[in-house]
DNA sequence: TAAACCAAGTTTGCAACACAAACTAAGAAC
DNA sequence: GTTCTTAGTTTGTGTTGCAAACTTGGTTTA
């Protein structure tokens, strides 16, 4: 059986991934693919400060790629999911989902 | 579509029930249904005053109960998920696995 | 050219949180 | 009467999330 680090059977939980402000980014990344700082501003309803903060947290942990350019002159900081990223996204969504599947209602 | 509470189709996440160390005490209640304290930290692998702060966490948001009764002259707390607490449960469950669910690979 | 504007931040300050270690209480066993 | 066990509480530390204020660097407008 997968994802089951510790002993008591219970997977281990990437927290980089789990915080609810952060899971809703790269879920909004992992679908849209790629997105500009604004425009996941507004999809998420965060401040850009704690945007900012957050995609700096995912960008320690290698999980995202910033691209800052100019389009028309105006600045654009484009963001989306690293190859590392969409993996950790995806054994995070793993990990839960064989979590709770075979769980009785 | 259901639990889609902000504006942005991203459900809201209960954080009582998200917290790792609590997700994994209320998986282990949800499916034990009923574990005394000593059981239940040796289960988890937390700390007693760590998980002692995290049942009255659940304890205060209505999510366990806690009947403390001598067994054999010793003390025993035994705890389990309220009513309230297994639908906190299966609600958190339910909204995670919809969100996951209609993703591509 | 100065003023106002915009994107995309950084800094600051605060409150909440997790966690471990130390301490406590209260009965049981020796 | 001291030591053990259960089940805590308290305390201290460090981390986090968050908003608001401030900053930077380029752009448009008066």
């Amino acid at each position: 059986m997968k994802n089951k680090t510790e002993s008591n059977g219970f997977p281990k939980i990437d927290k980089i991934v789990h915080e609810p402000a952060r899971l809703m980014i790269m879920t909004f990344l992992y679908v849209i693919d790629s997105s500009d700082f604004l425009f996941l501003m507004r999809q998420t309803g965060l401040t850009k400060g704690n945007l900012s903060s957050h995609m700096n947290k995912l960008e320690d942990a290698g999980y995202v790629d910033i691209e800052k350019k100019f389009i028309d002159k105006i600045p654009r900081t484009m963001l989306k999911l690293s190859k590392k990223g969409r993996k950790a996204f995806k054994d995070y969504r793993n990990t839960i989902i064989e979590l709770f599947k075979d769980m009785p209602e």
